[in-house]
DNA sequence: ATATATTGCTAACATTCGTTAGTTGTTTTA
DNA sequence: TAAAACAACTAACGAATGTTAGCAATATAT
């Protein structure tokens, strides 16, 4: 038997759920596009099902914007976690947040880039909740730098300032992805490192 | 006499053109709800008038975006042709760069926001064009950087990388914008120069 | 093998969007 | 002051958007 017009489905492997593969194409092409310039349409193309399909799966374009949003913020939230409570100074908890972030840019480029970018679009509580998270991530590094400063590893500089230039030069892997000369990964990364960390360090 | 409806026209001061009142209040607009979420409908409101009207002074919704991005692009080219010209060493090549960048950034916000973010959206030939002239003046300025790096003025590092780290940390100028409890905008300056030429000079 | 749950499809909806046409009111020029 | 230029208005258009309803095909469980 035969059909004159199959229905073929959203490939998936074990373990990704149809969902998942939706999700991270749409990471793709908000990164792409924007979240607003990308459609619906232009999303089901990528997945190769028409648009309405997609709705089996998610609930609203707007769904996929949070959960993108959120699992990236939750990474980073962890990670602070991690190295808050780890037994070494300032400058290396600095180096090592950084160095995540760095990996994080280079490994899930767009998931990341999108939640940096297009979380505007997010509607309430989760905008709110959003950008309290964000806001607390970012009080918690200018901790770790103040006290860095209180022992004299750091410079006396502003700490809020000091991170904001740490994750905006950081996103900036944003145009190494995009550039055709590329450095290597590692080389990126240990160039970002000594240039940010060697304007922190007090001599 | 008296009108039952009155056709209040824009307001202008001498040599400011309606058209610069749109174009001024198209990059809050975009710089806050981005350009594909910000409606002509909403500008108008802005302005002070209905949509319609606006095309009695501009071409269309991409013109504006045009004219923000290409006076903005114009006026780093033109504060580069006149720093390469002088007759100083690299680093304070690169310090006045950066700090035009930073002045550019604290009083010119939404323009400068707006051709950093939004140039994806232009249609081509002005995206080409646009791509283009951004991807020379990161060449210019990465080569100020190299002959730092032979004048053993600047740390062995890569240029690209480092122009990429400097540009994208200036941009985080807009969090300080949106920020509550910001610094005063010299110490913000003193703080970015501080950091980032610190990251650059060999010592 | 049959029943049920999934996942796809087509068609269509209500909105919103950028923009144009045609007209009226207002300012500037002759 | 009349004519010409300018800038506002109302109305509407066609296209695109996110989403829903209803149905057909396919996979899964009994």
């Amino acid at each position: 038997m035969f059909y004159l017009r199959s229905m073929a489905r959203i490939k998936t492997d074990k373990n990704i759920s149809r969902k998942d593969v939706i999700v991270t194409k749409a990471a793709a092409l908000f990164r792409e596009k924007g979240f607003k310039a990308a459609s619906m349409r232009d999303l089901a193309e990528a997945v190769g099902v028409e648009a309405a399909s997609l709705y089996n799966h998610i609930k609203s374009k707007t769904e996929l914007l949070h959960e993108l949003c959120f699992s990236v913020a939750n990474r980073f939230t962890h990670k602070i976690d991690e190295i808050e409570a780890e037994p070494i100074n300032s400058i290396q908890k600095v180096e090592k947040l950084l160095r995540f972030h760095i990996h994080e840019m280079i490994n899930h480029y767009e998931e990341v880039y999108v939640s940096d970018r297009e979380w505007k679009h997010l509607a309430d509580p989760y905008l709110s909740n959003f950008q309290n998270q964000r806001r607390i991530y970012r009080k918690r590094f200018a901790a770790i730098i103040e006290a860095g400063i209180r022992n004299k590893e750091i410079k006396k500089i502003d700490a809020p300032t000091a991170v904001l230039i740490m994750l905006h030069a950081i996103s900036g892997i944003e145009s190494w992805h995009r550039s055709t000369q590329k450095i290597g990964a590692e080389e990126l990364e240990e160039n970002m490192i000594t240039i940010l960390v060697g304007g922190l360090v007090n001599r």
